[in-house]
DNA sequence: TGCTTGACAGAAG
DNA sequence: CCTTCTGCCAAGC
């Protein structure tokens, strides 16, 4: 049973955009967390998918930490290898599987 | 309008 | 570990 709509309209769309950002600039250094979590604190938990959209296309995201957006099993964007290179900048290691090492790593976002 | 594509998640082989 | 499948959902064509 969701309690949530089931399709968006363009201002939840914004405000999920918004959100999606601003919970992006907020994960702290040397840390990292997941599309899914992100997209459960912004309100709409299946769409973990559009978090990675967003960061990917929306004008600006690269001025955000967003390389610390990782999929929940730890994995590194695709075609997108310089984001290990500044996570182990910050401090974070990756197993030898080359996920990060999410027992170590991971921040769940909250509320204020 | 219908089918294909993913910076996903999770399970299966 | 890797590939493939299903479920998911907005965007593109």
């Amino acid at each position: 049973m969701k309690d949530y709509p089931d399709q968006m309209t363009q201002e939840q769309a914004c405000a999920f955009r918004d959100d999606v950002l601003n919970i992006v600039s907020q994960i702290p250094r040397g840390s990292v967390t997941t599309y899914g979590h992100i997209a459960a604190l912004a309100g709409w938990p299946s769409h973990s998918r559009m978090v990675g959209r967003i960061l990917r296309y929306t004008p600006g995201a690269e001025r955000l930490p967003c390389y610390r957006v990782v999929n929940i099993e730890g994995r590194t964007a695709p075609g997108w290898s310089r984001q290990r290179l500044l996570l182990e900048e910050e401090g974070v290691t990756f197993k030898r599987n080359g996920h990060v090492d999410m027992d170590r790593f991971l921040w769940t976002p909250t509320f204020e």
